[in-house]
DNA sequence: GTCTATACTTCGATAGAC
DNA sequence: GTCTATCGAAGTATAGAC
């Protein structure tokens, strides 16, 4: 049986290289180009660690997953209790890199059914504690739940924000970016005021 | 030289059968599950034969999408030219099959640079085409423009419409997604009255 | 014009050396 | 605990047979 073989500490300094180096490769040149080969070269190392600190490369991948979903769950927590959590929120759901990984993780999800569950798993972690924080953020605004509803908020700045972050970042595209920045920012100001906080 | 190798006709039955190959697998397994082995066991066929219609993996690729890119662009010229615009865009941009193609490609675009170029600028074809149209409408219908400026109008109406579609065909997931559609259609109710034609 | 035999490269994974 | 030698499978691509 294969799973008898040993395998490294989680607690190590080349895994957490090998794993670094997976998120570079990954939003450079997407999920595909993450070979065990370029992981470890990226890294410096020989390719073969790889299979000795991940037993395959679903593991890998689902390594990179987890951490980036704890600091992400833990930056939205932030964000949520800010002086202004509608500003900070739309900064963070507008985070370059953190969305560009993301869209490739969703785009794995397609082609490694193993970890889609896993990532729409944590989806739904980030949606559901994003609504619970809105809920509380637009009911002291007082903002009518008739018309904008804390759901239909966090779908839509979560919509709105990927696809300019994936079209500008993998498509190097820009036109009507900058009014439909300006018309979102429009509704948060008039609900939350002017920003106070700089633009991450 | 490698260039010199002959090349399939462009009428070719195989030809076709291989580019759908192609696409069905993208669909359901994503673009990197699209190898000339799985493509031509897909169509029935041996995988040679991929080499044989199209010099390069990319080739194949760029015939695919060249194809759906006519379709998309004569589709969406069609919804522009409806009795009611608004509806019909709304409902061709929320087809599940094209736009999960469209998420596919674009992650392919940051896989494969050289083909990235094609992608991008059909993308920009996609956009002017819209909101060209979308001003004629927009006018007519009496819309502020201070308010919802067409170019605005096409770029949330794709962010949030693609987005859709990726949770829900990739991740299954809907949370909120029910509401976001109302939300929408709420509006567009507004400018273009109650829906006549049958949705999509 | 259409397809196949074949070469060569790269991949994931494991067993075993240090 | 850490790393390496090595294998079998799968990938792209080409030259040549029909």
């Amino acid at each position: 049986m294969s799973s008898d073989r040993r395998i490294g500490t989680e607690t190590s300094a080349t895994r957490a290289a090998l794993v670094a180096a997976t998120e570079e490769i990954m939003l450079e040149d997407g999920y595909a180009a993450v070979t065990s080969r370029r992981v470890a070269a990226r890294a410096g190392l020989k390719a073969q660690l790889v299979h000795y600190y991940f037993r395959t490369m679903d593991d890998l991948f689902l390594a990179l997953h987890r951490t980036r979903v704890e600091q992400g769950l833990e930056r939205q927590a932030q964000a949520l209790a800010a002086d202004q959590p509608l500003w900070a929120l739309w900064d963070t759901s507008r985070d370059p890199r953190g969305t560009a990984l993301t869209m490739e993780f969703i785009a794995l999800a397609n082609h490694r059914k193993v970890i889609r569950a896993e990532i729409a798993s944590s989806a739904e972690r980030f949606r559901a504690a994003q609504l619970e924080g809105l809920e509380v953020v637009l009911e002291r605004y007082g903002v009518d739940p008739d018309d904008w509803t804390p759901i239909v908020c966090t779908v839509l700045m979560s919509s709105i924000s990927r696809f300019l972050v994936m079209e500008f970042e993998t498509l190097g595209m820009s036109s009507g970016h900058a009014e439909t920045v300006a018309f979102v920012e429009r509704y948060i100001r008039k609900v939350e005021g002017e920003r106070r906080c700089p633009a991450q």
